[in-house]
DNA sequence: CGGGGGGTTGATCTCCTTCAATCAACGTGG
DNA sequence: CCACGTTGATTGAAGGAGATCAACCCCCCG
């Protein structure tokens, strides 16, 4: 199952600029390169267990991962939309907080968790783009809060376009023909966990916004959008776009 | 307005072992305590705006601050609370993403961001505990946001009390008689805004606890709690109440 | 005494959920 | 090649949890 035998040189690693390891030195990454192994996952697969011992940390490579909290009635939340760069674990735990689920076909960029912990110890420039990646994703979770207790249905939806667009916009800038797409990496089912929301609702708000001209849609889960502009206005950010633009 | 006079040892401070300087060593302390001052704010004062530059990152010393944002149309959400010990501000940043707010008088321990940068990078230590805290404060928001976007006004408050009296009592172990207690730190608005709800929903729903025997109050701000498991029942949450016990 | 901030309670409304039917795309086996 | 089941998505009808609008209370303070 576990799929070994590719090992990528560091040097060559496509997340190499943006992972935990960005910040390193040839001789710093030297380190890494001598205690990480690349991990497969399928589509729909669990990668961590909520409550189970982590026995490594690591950076999705491709493909995309949930982290999920569930309540004993089955009600959840996702909490954490892990892309490629994103850091899976926490060193200084024992277990984890969350489940990790593969959405996609992922592979992962792995360190057993001791000697990761160990090297970091001796290596501040891990340490120092962990505490920036941790502050980062920090920020995000306050945004998402607001997200969550305080916006409509329909802004839920066109926030979460909007982001999806920023983060994969700052990964590979893609447009096609000038006009800017995304493909949303969940289904409406994840989507409604990630929103606060039920699918039904979803599926309503998407239908909604492209009735009115803020999305077109081609197929299920390809979304292109005519102006950004009004989707971040029906997003009610205060906050122009940002990064992106 | 701001109290500059006194100056407190480090090694006499209240949060000594738990803020950012918790794992600090004599030598360092000593570097600390020269880039160090205390400001002091009022209840209801402003203590950073969303989108000011930052002059200080600091602790808490004494008092609860908030961590707010806000909608241009005026809808708010809390995203942060913050107590004595826990870390304001944001290394690596120039200008604040939240308001930071007093809602009590308040003692800040603060330093100027950029010799704190300094030093944080030549003193492993204090980065070390900054990463820590805040990998604790990105769990919390987690699990926030599971509170926001899953779970009823009555978990919702049910939620917040625990939380609260987990929290203080971490700080300092206080009991009435055996009977577990706490005095909310915030007025009923700032509950909804940090619940996602209303004001009139939260007072309704503490009503409601209180009728049903789960709380009992003694004036608006003073909470009882005869069971403590059946709060956490009430809760809805899975994980028992952890630390507290 | 008047006024204001904080809190409670009531009546009504609405946005989202819940329950349910339907549909399209896809794969599988007879 | 077509019936069948499955999975993901859309749409409709009904109901409910919480929002909104509004009245009122309590207590402190000038």
């Amino acid at each position: 199952m576990h799929d070994h035998s590719v090992h990528v040189q560091c040097s060559e690693c496509p997340i190499r600029h943006r992972a935990v390891c960005a910040r390193c030195e040839t001789d710093e990454l030297n380190r890494l390169e001598q205690i990480k192994y690349y991990r497969s996952f399928q589509a729909g697969q669990t990668i961590i267990w909520s409550g189970d011992r982590m026995e490594f940390v690591g950076s999705v490579v491709s493909g995309i991962a949930t982290l999920t909290q569930t309540m004993e009635d089955g009600r959840r939340q996702m909490v954490g939309l892990l892309l490629p760069s994103d850091f899976v674990g926490r060193p200084g735990r024992a277990t984890a907080a969350f489940d990790v689920t593969a959405t996609t076909d992922l592979v992962m960029c792995c360190f057993r968790k001791k000697p990761f912990e160990e090297l970091m110890a001796t290596t501040p420039h891990i340490a120092q783009r962990l505490l920036e990646m941790t502050l980062d994703e920090l920020d995000a979770a306050r945004e998402w809060m607001l997200l969550l207790g305080r916006k409509t249905a329909r802004e839920k939806i066109a926030s979460l376009i909007s982001i999806i667009a920023r983060r994969d916009a700052a990964l590979h800038l893609r447009r096609a023909g000038g006009k800017l797409a995304v493909d949303l990496p969940l289904t409406r089912e994840e989507m409604a966990d990630y929103l606060g929301l039920t699918l039904e609702t979803v599926s309503r708000q998407i239908s909604a916004l492209k009735k009115d001209g803020v999305i077109t849609l081609e197929g299920n889960r390809h979304v292109q959008i005519p102006d950004l502009d009004r989707l971040l206005e029906e997003a009610g950010d205060d906050s122009d776009g940002g990064m992106l633009v």
